[in-house]
RNA sequence: GGGCGCAUAGCUCAGUUGGUUAGAGCGCGUCGCUGAUAACGACGAGGUCCCAAGUUCGAAUCUUGGUGCGCCCA
């Protein structure tokens, strides 16, 4: 006996039943080892940061990560699935700032750099508990226990080795990078920081003369809404292909040199005319020198000149050089240059350095302090800070003749967050920096091998940010974070990398680990992995090998995190310091996914990362192995963004975060739906444990693999989740749990059948069981969907190979529909076949396995059907298991939970079906779906001509566009006779009477041989005798028309025939042909629809007296009505067989007051009991 | 400002290499079924495939330009 399955299946009830299940039978595991030692598939996790919760977007992540590993487990692959954390970084100290009540730098390191390190290693696993249970209840199958964790000291350690290879290799450097700097505080801004703390401000807006070298009363006119700025000029920028003017200022008789199209602008600022006295490009104004407004670096530096690499020599600043940037946006298209404070303008600066010889080019130029003041270098301005300076130094340039023009200009501004009056300013600081452009090519190169999901990453978003590659700047200013690995001689300056605690304390003279040591002793609770960590790293010296008697010391920065996270391919084994051969065995991966936000995050750094270290052959060093391309990863699908869906009033804005509110609370306006990003803010979205409540994992998971392609922006809406359900999870349950109610009714025990093994419960062992017919044997019906079954695993196992879950996910959908609304739908008979036998309750129960043979051809077929239904639904809840696991598993425990423990325990233990092409019949399916197409048509007419199904119709014609299966259909009517309700199907030959014919080309075939004739043949086909060209046609096997002289001749694959229906008929057309029904009504037809309906009332009153499925009924119907009491009588037999009437009576009408039904507009009653009781 | 992507039914989305009745689910309407039953099914209505131009015998699909939206970067 199978265990019941109610169709009131609470499906979130169930999946923590399962959960349990997994965790006591240690499922997972087992998955594992059943696989060990087989090819592996190599799946890498992107480390999620625990100090935040989890959000429906990692929902989404988790689940395409767990799919494909689960699918490739069970196609025999060895997965093994590390997890991971990524614990470092700003947002990490920000948190824990927020805890202490503090901002800047300074407050951390009066708190002290040792608690607040402690304070962070311990902030990092806040959420940690909720991210365990979202990923265990959404069913990501991977082993937490073995997470690799960012700060952990063999992290760390693997980190620096690779750290220390690019610094052998000279790929690291020292150089300035200009940040978004909070001159308050003394830090820098992360970007997504500077993006939250935009305000409009106004700025002066001033224009300034910049006096040209060597001509005569000429002047660059320059814009700027930064005049603090100017004195730390260094060059003006033009557009090179832009035309220029110079125009004479009348009034002052001063000759301006601007963009030509901005001259009316400007002129009209000024409210005087400007004339034009020459126009040209602005390549003829490159290499001109000017006179800087401020002279404080100008008076030593002006007149130097350095060595050209091409040759030459050229003045290191203050001329006019070429910039892309330029646009006639606003301002006079010539653009003051202060490369320390803009990163435009400091690449200007780095490209101008590049065309010197080494060393010769300019230096940056900085006249200000990290303090946001001016420096000694600025003379006057000296202390002041930079923003308060602005209006002097317009009022310095007004006084000195240089202004020309000053206004407000109002824009967006960034300010500090944490202190919103503090304006930020760029401003360059020191940083470390890999030499990635040193790679651009090779990290091209390696792009283009990688399968990316969807194709345009590759070339677009990604390819295209390759080719802007910058020098990736490495280290920050910070404490929370990987140290960087370098100690510097304080004599000499030399450095070094170090790649392990161990060769730090090995060095000779090293001291300064008591430092830990002391702190280990005083708190023995810290984590050991700390001493790796600032402060105790710093505190570690040793003697200098390149001066005697001189220490090393540690550099002060940490690394950007997104380098740890790039470096978990090898770090989170700890390579090479150890498991160098699994690093070998499982690089690169085979599969990582991640959303597209990740783009310049962690599918950059662990590319970048991987083809500077394992990629170039020239650079490499002796233990460090060579990989072709692509690596780290060979697929990667990248996933959409999520999307909050809330209700937004029309009128009155009033948020509603349940978008299926219609009418505004407030107001009573309409509500319309919205879609946003999701906000923790605004919680505009429900949280994942609720929809788990509510709906379960798999719907959501189901939703997220079968609703869109992956990389689609997904709308998370709970009503999209929850409709999800019906059309798949709950149709296959109720599939099943008819399955299983009939089976335990009818005795069908497959454990009785089948002996020995059961295992998976595969083809090959099924064959062996007692009343498991070979294919061929069973009927129609049977062989088709087994067909489909096996046509739906092959084409599921070819999309995910092809990392597709979407068009799986369809073709699994499709099956079920077909398996539900088609094979159940048509097979019920069958099913029921013991009840309808009077007086037999004969079942399989006990079954005399000898006697099997013997059976009479409908119980045969019943148990066929039993069989058939069975091998679906075992083998379905394998082809769902890697997206459904849940639902999976209940339906196969259940279903195999009958042979104990002859069968496999969890379905997740199992092979996946890759489908049997001998069971593949091509033929059937044309054929099935022809008769399905003629049904849905009969079905059409009926419903066009308000015939109701019940009502039995004489005859239907049907005429097929091609007559290929007609014979086959012609001997299997049976199956439509019953679904159309119709006594006789004939595929007429009469056709004229009922359609006429079209004759369509065959555009994909014609079209490349007629070209421009096909729309001639088109139209000559619209006017010819269609009749004519058939017969010629079936005759000659081809037909010829003539077009402009010209002979074409069509075969029969070069032509479609449509049919259309005559006006007239009850008739209804499809691509398949056309179904004409016979509308007339005899008086048998309708006593027999009578009796139809007189069926379905007792059924009714049946399941109103919630009578078993074989209690026997007695009924008394009451009529006065002489026809109706006719049609029941003469249809007696079909009534009491379908009801289980053991009695039945007709009686006239003793009361028609008292009538509880209406028949064919006759009063009627109905008296059912159920017989013996 | 630059890059990338998206725009198809009321809603959420599919749509292979260009091929002539553009699909699915939900919703809506009509009806059916009633021993899967707090289910289920059928049928139907609903589309200028964002706009415009081009390429082509033929464009939802390719090209260009525009419009709107989103993301990333500046």
């Amino acid at each position: 006996m199978f265990q019941p399955a109610p169709g009131n299946v609470s499906f979130p009830k169930q999946e923590e039943e399962t959960l349990e299940f997994w965790r006591e039978r240690r499922v997972y595991e087992k998955t594992l080892q059943r696989r060990a030692g087989q090819p592996k598939f190599v799946f890498n996790e992107g480390p999620p940061t625990a100090n935040g919760l989890p959000h429906p977007g990692h929902c989404l992540t988790r689940a395409i990560k767990d799919v494909f590993p689960r699918y490739r487990t069970m196609r025999g692959y060895f997965c093994e699935r590390q997890a991971g954390w990524d614990t470092h970084g700003l947002p990490v100290e920000v948190e824990v700032c927020k805890e202490l009540g503090i901002h800047a730098k300074e407050e951390i390191e009066a708190y002290g750099i040792e608690p607040f390190i402690h304070k962070c290693q311990a902030s990092v696993w806040r959420y940690m508990k909720e991210w365990e249970r979202l990923t265990e209840r959404i069913g990501f199958w991977i082993d937490l226990g073995s997470a690799y964790v960012t700060y952990h000291q063999s992290y760390i350690e693997s980190v620096w080795w690779s750290l220390k290879q690019l610094f052998d290799r000279g790929l690291l450097y020292k150089g300035h990078k200009i940040v978004w700097w909070w001159a308050q505080g003394g830090t820098a801004l992360s970007a997504g920081e500077v993006g939250q703390g935009y305000r409009e401000v106004a700025d002066p807006s001033v224009y300034v003369r910049f006096p040209l070298v060597g001509e005569e009363n000429a002047s660059l006119l320059v814009w700027t809404t930064t005049p603090w700025t100017l004195p730390s000029n260094q060059f003006a920028a033009v557009h090179a292909d832009m035309e220029y003017a110079r125009v004479s200022d009348e009034q002052t008789g001063q000759r301006l040199i601007l963009a030509a199209a901005l001259v009316e602008t400007l002129a009209k600022k000024l409210k005087r005319e400007l004339t034009v006295e020459e126009t040209f490009p602005g390549s003829a104004l490159l290499g001109k020198r000017y006179i800087p407004p401020f002279n404080y670096y100008y008076q030593t530096l002006g007149k130097k000149t350095g060595a050209l690499k091409e040759g030459g020599v050229e003045h290191l600043a203050w001329r006019v050089v070429a910039a892309e940037f330029v646009t006639l946006e606003s301002g006079t298209g010539v653009v003051h240059q202060a490369p320390a404070f803009g990163e435009d303008d400091f690449n200007v600066l780095q490209g101008e350095r590049a065309r010197f010889q080494a060393d010769a080019g300019p230096e940056l130029i900085c006249a200000v302090g990290p303090d946001g003041r001016f420096t000694a270098e600025a003379g006057e301005w000296q202390g002041r800070w930079v923003k308060d300076a602005d209006k002097e130094i317009t009022r310095n340039l007004r006084d000195r003749g240089l202004l020309v023009h000053q206004e407000q200009y109002i824009h967006n501004y960034p300010f500090c967050w944490r202190a919103d009056q503090d304006p930020l300013i760029q401003y360059p600081r020191e940083s470390w920096f890999i030499r990635t452009t040193a790679f651009r090519d090779r990290m091209l190169e390696n792009n283009r091998r990688i399968n990316w999901l969807p194709e345009h990453i590759r070339d677009g978003r990604f390819g295209n940010f390759l080719e802007s590659n910058v020098d990736w700047a490495l280290s920050r200013e910070r404490y929370w974070g990987t140290p960087l690995p370098i100690w510097v001689c304080e004599k000499t300056g030399m450095m070094e990398a170090v790649a392990n605690y161990d060769d730090l304390l090995k060095k000779p003279g090293a001291a300064g680990a008591e430092v830990w040591e002391q702190a280990k002793q005083a708190n023995p609770e810290l984590v050991e992995d700390l001493k790796v960590h600032k402060p105790y790293i710093d505190a570690v010296t040793y003697d200098s090998p390149f001066a005697h008697g001189a220490r090393m010391r540690r550099v002060p920065e940490v690394i950007d995190c997104w380098y740890d996270s790039g470096a978990m391919p090898f770090a989170q084994l700890g390579y090479p310091h150890c498991e160098k051969e699994k690093f070998e065995q499982q690089f690169p991966a085979d599969f990582i996914s991640e959303a597209i936000d990740q783009t310049r995050g962690w599918f950059y750094s662990q590319l970048a990362i991987s083809t500077m270290l394992f990629g170039d052959e020239q650079h490499v060093t002796d233990d460090t192995p060579l990989h072709e391309f692509p690596h780290p990863f060979r697929n990667c699908i990248v996933l959409g963004l999520m999307l909050a869906e809330v209700g937004v009033c029309d009128k009155c804005e009033q948020r509603y975060n349940d978008p299926s509110v219609a009418k505004c609370e407030k107001c009573g306006g309409n509500v319309s739906r919205r879609t946003e990003k999701m906000s923790k803010k605004l919680r505009n979205y429900r949280e994942p444990q609720e929809i788990f409540d509510r709906y379960g994992a798999d719907a959501l998971r189901w939703y997220f693999f079968a609703n869109q392609t992956p990389w689609s922006s997904i709308i998370y809406s709970e009503r999209a989740i929850k409709e999800k359900i019906p059309e798949f999870l709950l149709r296959l349950w109720n599939v099943f749990s008819f399955f299983v109610s009939y089976s335990n009714t009818s005795g069908f025990d497959p454990a009785d059948l089948l002996a020995g093994e059961a295992g998976q419960l595969k083809p090959e062992t099924l064959r062996t069981a007692a009343g498991y017919r070979p294919f061929e044997e069973r009927n129609e019906l049977d062989r088709w969907v087994l067909s489909e079954l096996n046509r739906t695993a092959a084409a599921v196992v070819e999309r995910m190979d092809a990392y597709d879950n979407f068009v799986a996910c369809a073709r699994l959908n499709e099956f079920v529909d077909a398996l539900s609304n088609w094979y159940v739908r048509r097979s019920r008979d069958r099913f029921w076949e013991n009840w309808r036998r009077e007086g037999e309750s004969k079942t399989f129960t006990n079954l005399d396995l000898a006697s099997i043979p013997k059976l009479d051809a409908a119980s045969r077929e019943k148990l066929d059907g039993y069989w058939t239904l069975y091998e679906c639904l075992t083998t379905v809840s394998k082809l769902i298991a890697p997206f459904t696991p849940f639902l999976a598993e209940s339906l196969w425990r259940n279903l195999t939970g009958v042979f104990g423990p002859r069968a496999e325990e969890s379905v997740h233990l199992c092979d996946y079906p890759t489908g049997d092409a001998s069971a593949v019949d091509a033929q059937l399916s044309d054929r099935m779906r022809l008769v399905r197409e003629i049904a849905s048509l009969g079905l059409s007419v009926r419903a066009d001509k308000k015939l109701k199904v019940r009502q039995p119709l004489s005859k239907a014609e049907v005429i097929l566009s091609d007559t290929l299966h007609q014979a086959w259909l012609e001997s299997h009517d049976a199956l439509l006779r019953d679904e159309l309700n119709v006594k006789q199907i004939e595929y007429t030959q009469e056709t004229e009477k009922y359609v006429n014919y079209q004759v369509v080309p065959n555009f994909r075939l014609l079209g490349p041989q007629l070209g421009k004739l096909m729309p001639k043949v088109q139209g000559a086909l619209k006017k010819i005798n269609p009749g004519e060209l058939l017969a010629s046609l079936n005759a000659t096997g081809e037909a010829k028309l003539t077009i402009d002289g010209q002979e074409v001749t069509l075969s029969s694959e070069s032509i479609e025939v449509r049919l259309q229906a005559k006006e007239g008929w009850a008739a209804a057309q499809g691509h398949g042909g056309v179904v004409v029904l016979s509308t007339e009504l005899t008086p048998d037809l309708l006593r027999e629809g009578y009796a139809r309906d007189l069926v379905r009332f007792i059924q009714e009153r049946r399941k109103e007296m919630n009578c078993q499925y074989d209690d026997r009924i007695a009924v008394v119907v009451g009529v006065d009505a002489p026809e109706l009491g006719q049609a029941f009588k003469e249809n007696e037999a079909y009534i009491r067989n379908e009801t289980l009437a053991v009695e039945f009576a007709v009686s006239p009408l003793k009361n028609a007051q008292a009538a509880d039904q209406q028949l064919a507009g006759q009063p009627l009653t109905l008296d059912v009991q159920v017989a013996g009781a």
